[in-house]
RNA sequence: GGUCGCGUAGCUCAGCUGGAUAGAGCAUCUGCCUUCUAAGCAGACGGUCACAGGUUCGAAUCCUGUCGCGAUCACCA
């Protein structure tokens, strides 16, 4: 509508004033005026000298004469207020329900693809509530992008080595009696998670111990001796050590089964997982190019660096001076793989706000290096995600496990449902299923309807709470609209009989009433097709408010409808046949 | 301290490429269950848009400064 408008209105400003206007700004007409959308007119004086309510007037009067859809007009201040024909929506949704996958545009052969990536998780420990909004964003917006048109690639990039795992690798070994998911009965994930937490405990102890005996915090940070021994495993990893990388092979594995789980019942997937153990070494041949082409320089201790000063920005390690990569060179790495693994135009990195300075340094990197794909490179940045007693801490068990949250939405979503009865008949299998679309349409909500750079207050209660701008609200409404179209073919149809013995005076009412469609069957004064015609029109409005066709239309010497009716459809239909003179049931 | 982000109703949030009287939900209060599922509907109450300047015919929206909250500024990832 606004294309066609706006083309109009250029025109009208061509024709009236002679002059050339850049941009139509647009606006939905506020509810205490008539009409439909508002141009604004102050925009224009720039261009036009005048009075606004003047010029509004003239565009007004063209627009009503020269576009079809534009009903009726009226001026109030600078605002040019139009009414769209009911014809225009009418057809509008009679195309949207014509087709089957309204708005979503299949992707073209041949185009460059897009890739997101999200959720990226560390393999020592569970899915937390930070997850689940990471994963919603960036599912969401692969998702969006794909119904725009475009090839979307799902990534992560799974944070399987390094310290960490090792720390859970440890303690497994230490304290795990051979313990294995199926042993236990425990998730992959959660049983790793247990001795990374087993690992911190021990630690602590440790550290406690080397401060009784005279060292300095810091001091017996570094030298408690589960940790020497942690990091003793990373170098037989990085060695290639067969026990420590079988084992790193077997944890891992149980932590992927419990991720794949999370991410089924979370309702997210991916179509290629990057692991870190793989690409970690990357980019370091980058960095030496790059240094020969002078985009990095090497201090004395033999570390290179670039220089953002110029952008606002500090100098950046890229590379150690021993020699080994930092985080930053295995994303430069890493980057360049994906552009040569597929064929793509642009990468959404889903990573939380505390990493906007890395991001921003990243990118201005690689568009240094050469890469003009880096400025197709979007950092969809989050806030954190807080609850009410305060900021999440893994040690401190204050985390919320991803799979607890959604079993308690569900659980939630049960009690509900179950008080209110509203479920009574169904089986316990699509109890279920409905407990599982609420619970999490609930959660899912909650979190997406945050901007995603705000931080977010998790409230339990809150997000669990089903009324108001909630997931289970619109889901209900969803549910009315299906229970509009499915019941009104049984309970609330409705019969109308209309007499047709005194055709003439009837005829001059609807005529009065429905000119233009009526017009046609006036001409011969047909009863059958006043009657037909009449149908049509009935049809019309039901297309208009999207209910249910009525079922017939049947002419001897009346003619009677069967249709179904919202209200409001039977409103209007009530109106006119009050008009008419004609007797309306009782129910209708 | 430098940089980035946020600050809108009692609470949680929309609105931010400048436009009419700043909108929702929750909470509080008033009505609505024979008529479509009351997980709902209709209405009332509630605002110095953090503060101060500036630009503009017009500022919650753009610019500058101040205050508050958060993140970040590692040879961690």
């Amino acid at each position: 509508m606004q294309n066609i408008l706006e083309k109009a209105v250029k025109e009208g400003f061509k024709q009236i004033y002679d002059a050339t206007i850049e941009n139509v700004e647009f606006q939905a007409t506020r509810k205490d005026f008539d009409g439909d959308i508002t141009i604004v007119v102050f925009a224009f004086l720039r261009h036009v000298k005048g009075n606004p309510v003047e010029i509004g007037t003239k565009i007004g009067e063209y627009l009503k004469e020269n576009v079809a859809e534009v009903a009726d007009f009226n001026v109030v201040k600078g605002f040019l207020n139009l009414v769209i024909a009911d014809v225009y929506y009418a057809n509008s949704f009679k195309n949207i329900n014509a087709s089957s996958n309204y708005g979503i545009i299949e992707a073209k052969d041949g185009e460059k693809a897009v890739m997101v990536e999200y959720s990226s998780p560390n393999t020592n420990k569970p899915l937390h509530l930070g997850h689940i909004r990471n994963n919603l964003l960036g599912y969401s917006v692969a998702e969006i992008i794909k119904a725009s048109g475009k090839k979307v690639y799902k990534t992560q990039i799974i944070n399987d080595r390094g310290i960490h795992i090792c720390k859970s690798m440890l303690a497994w070994q230490r304290f795990g009696n051979n313990e294995t998911p199926e042993s236990t009965g425990l998730k992959g994930d959660k049983l790793v998670g247990n001795y990374y937490v087993a690992f911190d405990k021990a630690y602590k102890e440790e550290i406690a111990q080397l401060i009784s005996e005279g060292k300095t915090e810091d001091e017996a940070k570094k030298q408690a001796p589960i940790l020497l021994e942690a990091q003793a495993m990373l170098l037989k990893w990085e060695a290639g050590d067969e026990e420590v990388v079988t084992l790193w092979k077997t944890m891992n594995e149980w932590v992927y089964k419990g991720f794949d789980q999370t991410y089924k019942e979370l309702g997210v997937d991916f179509d290629k997982n990057y692991y870190e153990s793989n690409t970690y070494l990357l980019g370091k041949d980058v960095v030496a190019k790059g240094l020969e082409k002078g985009v990095f320089f090497k201090k004395e201790d033999g570390s290179v660096w670039i220089d953002l000063s110029a952008e606002g920005l500090d100098e950046k390690i890229v590379l150690r001076a021993d020699g080994t990569a930092v985080y930053m060179t295995q994303d430069i790495g890493t980057a360049i793989e994906r552009f040569k693994d597929y064929d793509l135009n642009e990468l959404v990195y889903t990573v939380g706000n505390e990493q906007d300075y890395h991001f921003k340094v990243l990118f201005l990197i690689l568009s240094k290096l050469g890469y003009d794909w880096a400025k197709n490179m979007y950092h969809l940045s989050y806030g954190m995600v807080d609850l009410p007693s305060g900021k999440m801490k893994s040690r401190e068990g204050t985390v919320v496990d991803a799979d607890d949250l959604m079993f308690e939405m569900t659980n939630t979503a049960r009690t509900i449902s179950q008080e209110l009865g509203k479920l009574d008949g169904y089986s316990e299998e699509e109890k279920e299923t409905l407990y599982k679309t609420i619970g999490l349409g609930a959660l899912k909500y909650y979190i997406l309807k945050v901007d995603p750079k705000k931080r977010i207050l998790f409230n339990p209660e809150e997000s669990v709470d089903f009324n108001g701008n909630t997931g289970p609200f619109i889901q209900y409404t969803y549910a009315r609209i299906q229970s509009i179209l499915r019941k009104a073919d049984f309970n609330y149809s409705t019969e109308v009989k209309v007499s047709l013995h005194s055709k003439e005076k009837e005829l001059i009412k609807i005529m009065e009433l429905f000119p233009e469609t009526i017009q046609n069957a006036a001409l011969n004064h047909s009863p059958a097709l006043i009657a037909n015609y009449t149908y049509d029109l009935v049809k019309q409005y039901n297309s208009f408010y999207q209910t249910v066709p009525i079922l017939g239309c049947d002419v001897e010497n009346e003619m009677i409808f069967r249709v179904q009716l919202s209200k409001k459809v039977g409103e209007i239909i009530k109106d006119a046949f009050k008009l008419l003179g004609i007797n309306v049931p009782e129910r209708m």
